[in-house]
Order: structure tokens, then sequence, then C-alpha cells
DNA sequence: AAAATTGAATTGTACGTACAATTAGTTTGT
DNA sequence: ACAAACTAATTGTACGTACAATTCAATTTT
């Protein structure tokens, strides 16, 4: 009790524990410690320093030293070690690793856990994997939805991973009824650039593929819709294939088999949902013996790696995949750090939409080269 | 990170971790550190304080410092969620989602959570996860070693784990300096029945592509020479191309062109390390105009969808992937258990070795058909 | 042989200096 | 009026010195 520091050090907690400063006010700063006392700065940085330790005072370099809000401390442990949760739908699904690679390389760089769960698009496990979440100490999520489509009746779990100050993002989609911090691409304009790059080579006949229980899917299908308005193509309502996640396997290529049996109006051109599901659907072509392009052209989306695991390289639209999961990370340590040290400072966050770009390959080709 | 006594500090922390030091052991004292480092004694003390605040020293005037005994450690956490590490090379890599999701869903069925990190196939990388396993409560560990064919440097680490308790087990492949609890395929007689498909459609003169800085890919090798003594077919030492993980978009390829273009002994067969090397080799076929299987036979591993996605099927090995994720799960849960309970019943745990089984597509072709 | 003394090693307190990095507010320039 | 540049204040890192306090073992004294 006798030694500098230690005066120094009970004199400010005497202060502190007196009610002189307010949550977050700042005290005096070293130099003038250092005039009040009559220490050195050497001194009062000790001191300070074993009441920072003690998690009195925080110092923030540029600004000062400011008094903790002891209401919020107990919360929140401090010696744990930070997690982010990542759920999505499907682990192994093709572009998900990648999303999850790119998350999970930036937050390990910067000494956050990464835990991961996965719903296998199934409402009752998000549901289970939310109440997990709220009960453990997590400090923030990065979410991919399940079922973006449909109303989501997890809500409530949402608006309480709010109101304890847990943030969350939503990536690739997210639910209507929240109004979320969210990375996404354009899919009206993904599917769209799809259609329009069929129509620019002159196809009419065009047949697209949508997952519709995925917001994404939905979008989509608006951009193929809206491609087609755009440049005065009638749409044969034939030529509009929905499907859901469990029927991914089947339906599309029943009912393209239907569509190609046709006598007339065969199509010439298909627009799908992703890359998986264009493989597959090259499979039946192959059956039938169509070549493509030069028979008929088709287009996929994600330019995955399936992209070009085939032997004709697709025509696809880039998802952002890495980059998306790595800044899905950055922001969620941006909202995780700002919760910490409640900096009220208000900076807006804003949802990020990633514009997609169409990478031409080898499955599509101008009608016009086939008549000639 | 830059800064010096954070240096000094993740020096004496690594050494901790990597189990240098006895509980209550003295470390090195401040002039030694000095010296040891070329630091001032500030710098000295500045790091060793910010240990001695987390716990992981402490210090007795006259006497030195010391390593703080971690085993008495709060006893292990009691109310918090258990935990299970899981240690890929790539998470994004085609198999290893499929091998994550099955050990995250029995896991999270079971009420356990799933840490997940990824090496990138980087030992300095293994050593940091480590580290901040160790440093954290994990009650077990899933692990796919990373350079597996190699000497690995962070042994240590693992006899850490050991040392503290925490059970571990392989997956994939292991150290040969450790004997732990694995799961693994027996790959030299994956190897083996890839090779002897071959060598019983006629085939003689078969490339065997090996990706040799994992333990699998040696064993595979090993497989490949097995058949060809067993039938006494000679082996051509040009045919056996052994590659790493960095060349694996480019060595393979340039040296399958090489082969090809010989005006004799120009292979009729090749044995690849995987699913996803096949199908490189199969742009290259496809450029020289070589149809599979009528004018070359091809072998792939894993029979990932991979194998499915090509125009011609590959005839594959099937590896349990997900069956191998869940067993692990399982195997660790029962181990943490144990544990726990320290029921010391002496239930030998044991290696599971699956068994390889070739899966018959469309890519290998019996020889003489061609000759006929 | 036991006790007291000494001295070397080690950590603790305290002073000083210097410059780097960050922040926030002020001034300047367009 | 707005953006850019500058400046002062503040904390962060790093060097140095000096001496105090404590411990432990070796030495000396009793």
């Amino acid at each position: 009790m006798q030694t500098k520091y230690n005066t120094v050090k009970q004199a400010i907690k005497s202060q502190i524990l007196a009610g002189a400063y307010e949550p977050n006010q700042k005290i005096s700063s070293e130099n003038e410690l250092m005039k009040e006392f009559s220490v050195s700065r050497h001194t009062v940085r000790v001191a300070i320093g074993e009441l920072v330790n003690e998690g009195w005072l925080y110092r923030e370099q540029g600004s000062g030293t400011f008094c903790t809000d002891r209401s919020i401390q107990e919360s929140r442990n401090q010696q744990s070690k930070k997690s982010i949760a990542i759920i999505t739908t499907y682990i192994s699904d093709y572009i998900f690793p990648s999303i999850i690679r790119g998350a999970e390389s930036y937050l390990s760089e910067n000494g956050y856990q990464v835990n991961l769960y996965s719903t296998n698009n199934d409402i009752e496990n998000e549901k289970r994997i939310l109440e997990s979440i709220l009960s453990q100490q997590t400090d923030g999520v990065i979410i991919e939805p399940t079922k973006s489509a449909f109303t989501n009746p997890n809500i409530n779990y949402y608006f309480n991973l709010e109101r304890t100050n847990i943030p969350y993002i939503m990536i690739n989609a997210f639910y209507d009824e929240l109004e979320p911090i969210c990375l996404i691409m354009d899919d009206e304009k993904g599917g769209f650039i799809q259609t329009e790059h069929l129509i620019k080579h002159g196809h009419k006949n065009i047949v697209g593929f949508f997952k519709t229980d995925d917001i994404q899917g939905i979008k989509r299908m608006k951009g193929y819709i809206k491609a087609h308005r755009k440049y005065q193509i009638p749409i044969n309502p034939k030529n509009i294939i929905s499907y859901y996640s469990e029927e991914k396997r089947t339906k599309p290529k029943d009912e393209l088999e239907i569509l190609l049996s046709a006598q007339t109006d065969v199509p010439t051109g298909l627009v799908c949902y992703n890359d998986e599901l264009a493989l597959l659907l090259l499979d039946v072509l192959r059956d039938k013996n169509l070549k493509v392009p030069n028979d008929i052209s088709i287009v996929g989306y994600d330019d995955s790696f399936l992209a070009e695991a085939s032997e004709v390289k697709l025509t696809t639209v880039k998802h952002p995949k890495n980059k998306m999961g790595e800044a899905a990370a950055e922001l969620i340590v941006d909202l995780v750090q700002k919760n910490n040290q409640n900096n009220k400072d208000n900076k807006e966050y804003e949802t990020i939409i990633y514009d997609p770009e169409l990478v031409i390959r080898k499955s599509t080709k101008k009608i016009s080269d086939d008549e000639t």
C-alpha cells in the first residue's frame, strides 16, 4: 500500500467507486495524473495498467482513458476466446464450403473461433441451433437462411438475438420479416443476364429452372421474366419449371425430357438455377444425343468448380463465394467489436449487394450459327 | 503482433503450450530473456506481465517466474456446452465437406458443438490451431493430418494434448511418430484394386499419379506397385508420376502430355490419386482426341460427386466420407465421456480401417475389346 | 553442528528519455 | 461549403538507469 503506484491506483479507484465518473467518461490523462500525484509517467501507467486489468478502466490510444461501464461487464466474460457461429443450410453443398472457408480463414487470423452449424434446410434444426446459440456465449452469428422464400417461424429467436445484443448478418438470402444486414448477390439481375445472354444469341425458346423454396430462385425467376419482357419475347408458361430442394434430382430432369420430346417448339436454351442442376440436365441432353452448344445452349449459375468439371465448360454466373465469406467475417468482427467498446458511433452498416457477372465459356452459342 | 514484447510473449506462450515446461517449473529469468531476445528488461517485463495476467505464469520475487499448473484450472468447465474441434487440411476441398457434415450432424444431435479449423495444408497453421485448442477448453479433437508423409514438427503439441487429457483421433492419415487412434481406409489396397482392375482388363502400360506429401498417396503408390508384382508385369519407372499439393494443377497434366506424345509405349490406362485429378487428366485426353474408355482407361479415387459430373462417369474407389465423419464423431464422443466418468474400464479403442471398394462405371474397358 | 552472515540472483518499484500510432479538432486550400 | 492537411493531445512501444525487496544457497561465525 505504501508504493507510489498503489497510492495512485487507490486514489483513482476511490473516485470510481464514489461515482465521480459516469460510465465511459474520460478520466485525467497520464500527463495530468503525473502532475497531480507528482510521479513519473511510468508509475501512472503501472497504476492504470492494474486498474485496466481489473476491469475498472479501458484505454484508447489517441483519445484517453475511460471508466468502464460496469453494468454490461457482468454479462460478457472477457477471458474466453471470442466465437462466431456460422449457420448454413448444407455444409457439404458445393458452394458453401468456399464461403465457409473464406470466413474461417479471416476469423481465425483475427483470433476468433468458428462454431459451425448446419440446418440441412430444416426449420426445426434452425430453431434448435438458435436456441443453442442464445444459451451460450456466442459473440456473433453468420446465417444462411433456411427456406428463405417462406415465412420463418423462428423469427422470435432472431429478435431475441437483437435484444441480447448479439449481432448477426445473413448471407445469400434474408427473411423478409427481418431487415437484417446482409450480404447477397443481385439474384434478379443474375437471372436477367443469364437469360439476356441467350436472347442476344438469338434464342427465343428458353426454359428456366428455378428452385423456389429459396428467395434466390424466386428472384432469378423474376430476372428471367424481366429479360423476356425487355426484349419483347413472349414467355411460354411451360418454359418455367420451378421445384423444391427435395425434388432437385428428379423433377427438373423429368420436365426437361417432356419438353424435349415435344414435336414442336423444342427449346434451344436452358437457364439453370445453378451449375449442379446444369450438370444433371447435361446428362439428359447426352441421353437424347443433343450436342451442347450446337443443338442447345445451357447457362449455369455460381461458377463453381463443377462448371469446369464437365466436358463442355459451362457458361455461368459468377458467385463471390470466398469473397462473400470473407466480407461476412469482416463485417461481423466489426459489429462485435463495436458492441464491446460501446461505441455508439452510429457507423451505419449496410447490406452489401454483389453484382453478378457472366462468365462465358463453351456451353452457349449463337442460334444463327446453327442455321447457316 | 509485430511489437517486440508480443514476439517475446508469443514465444514464451508457444513453449508453454508445446509442453516445454512442467507445471510450476521455473522459466528463464528476466536477464536471460533479455539476452535471448536481445530486448530491454522493460520489454521482457511487459511480455511476462501479460502472460501473468492471462494466467499462464506467476512471479515470485527473489526466486523467479514459474509456469502455472493448468491441470487444477477450475477442474474443467462444468456449465458450458461440450465442444469438439475438427481440424482439416482444406475445408472446401471436395470430400472434406462430406466428412465434416457427417461429423457435424452426429455431434450436434448429441449436444456437442463443432469448432472448425482449417490448416490449408500448412504446418504453421496447424501449430497455431493446436495452440488455440490447448489454450481454451476443448473436449476432444478430430484431426486430418497436414502433410502426413513428412515428420511433424508439432508433435509436442499432440503430446501436450495427451498430457492435458484431451482425447484426439485422426482421420484419413496419421503421423508415424504418434500412434493415435485413427480412422483410415486401406489406401494400399485401394491403390492395388485400382491397378488390378486395369491389369485384369488387359492393360499392361499403366501410368500412376500419386500425391506424395500425404501418406495416402504413398500407400496408394505401394498398392500400384504390388499389383504389378503380383501379376508379374514390369513397371516402367516413367509410369510413376508423383507430385506435391502445390503442383497438382500442372505437373500431372504436363507429364501425361509428354507420355502421350511418345512414339512407342503409349499408356492405355491411368490410375489417379483422386477423382479431381482424373477430371483434370480427362481434359488432356480430350485435347488429344483420345476417347475414354475406347482409347484409354482411367480410374479415379474417392467416388465423389465429381465422378458422376463428367461426361464419362468414372470408375473409382469408394471413400466412406460421411460414414467416416460420423464414426469419428461417435468415437470421440465415446472417448470424451469415458474421460469424464473416469471410467478406467480399459475398453480398448482401436483404429478402424475401411476396406476400399471399386465402383465400376464407364471410364474403363477391356483392352482386348479395342483390338478385335 | 547450528546459527548467523553474506552475496548473488531475481523480481519489484521508480525515475528518465525518445519516438510511434492514433484520435480529434483546427486550419488551410480549393 | 467541403475536403485535405496539419497540429496538439493522448496512449503505445522501447530503450536506459538505479535501487529496493526477497529468496536461496554458500560462507563464516559461534
